[in-house]
DNA sequence: AGCAAGCTAGTTAGTGTTTACTAACTTTTT
DNA sequence: AAAAAGTTAGTAAACACTAACTAGCTTGCT
């Protein structure tokens, strides 16, 4: 999927107002507001609604993709691997507030077939990249093997999601990456052989 | 906070409409079609919808504090009550999908300060409950004391709550009670000592 | 006991706002 | 000249909510 250069502003535009006050601030009114033209100038790039939060979570998605791959395809070793992923999620995360709140509305996108597929391939290919990482630090002896790769990514995720969520319900005042350091050194005692 | 019976059969329609699909199906128009009475009726029963919605956190909020405090009363040690109450969560979850729909709404709710500081409270609490267990655990000896109370309080709900997230966007049909023990076998292994 | 007053819980009919989206036309770019 | 990207004006549907009215029950007064 490629986007053009306006399609991208309006991505943009929608994650500024998604980010300021929730999903249900992207309304297309406010959007064509914050592009500074009419609001049937949007349809001339995306058919409807659905396809600007589905470009949204996709252009996204690239993104976080790639910083994650550079990582993957160093040659750390797995509980390094680990750590640098968090570090990069939480940085990631604290620089686009907005994306929290998309990745947070798996709810509210449950019941639109469209956008609950793409959020649940992007949740589940998440899970499936923390497993595999898992695994090989198993096999390479720096992860503990008497719980299976499964259960420690739920736990990874857990933690993830459980000090993100902590920290947009304070108002986004704690500091972030300070918190996920900290997730990260819990995780590595509790991890490590 | 007392509620009316006719409150209750509102709070309990309005908890099937979330749970069938999702918080935006529940309008006054479909909730007065549940209830087979006019959208005004509803207005002789809450203010606003807003109160609806808080009564169904607050009503659902004595249910569960009522059990996790059953739990806590007894003279189990620490982590046979922790065992307990996520046991009782999940089971709890699993009678009431609808539940979930609403906690899991944090989002949506975050712009409406009346919804959000009951929600938040709600967290906090639980919060707060799962970190005196943990530390009366680690006084008593069942838990490791290398880790401090709150991060491996992160690592509970976090694990809570990615695994009955995993179960809502299975489509519910995963079995959470067995999901549920999983994460118990693991975070037993993780925290004793 | 009889009865008017008032309350509770419902009704019908309707309002004003917001929503996503469209038809038809114009301007700008290529 | 034609396509791309914008405009104005408007629609239909959904939304939460209100005004005004009423059936039926309870209460207090004589």
């Amino acid at each position: 999927m490629t986007f053009t250069k306006r399609q991208i502003e309006i991505i943009d535009a929608s994650k500024d107002l998604i980010g300021e006050k929730g999903v249900q601030n992207l309304t297309i009114k406010n959007l064509a507001k914050k592009m500074s033209f009419s609001e049937p100038a949007l349809y001339r790039h995306f058919k409807d609604k659905t396809q600007i939060l589905k470009g949204l979570l996709l252009f996204h998605r690239e993104a976080i993709k790639n910083g994650i791959f550079k990582i993957l395809d160093s040659d750390k070793n797995a509980l390094e691997k680990i750590e640098a992923v968090l570090k990069f999620k939480f940085a990631h995360v604290e620089k686009n507030p907005a994306l929290v709140m998309v990745i947070f509305s798996e709810t509210s996108f449950q019941y639109c077939s469209v956008l609950s597929k793409v959020v649940m391939k992007i949740l589940d290919q998440r899970k499936k990249k923390i497993i595999s990482l898992i695994e090989s630090g198993q096999n390479e002896g720096s992860i503990r093997s008497d719980i299976n790769s499964q259960q420690l990514a739920t736990i990874v995720l857990g933690g993830i999601r459980t000090t993100i969520l902590s920290w947009r319900l304070s108002g986004f005042e704690s500091d972030l990456k300070d918190e996920g350091k900290k997730l990260w050194e819990t995780l590595e005692i509790l991890f490590k052989k």
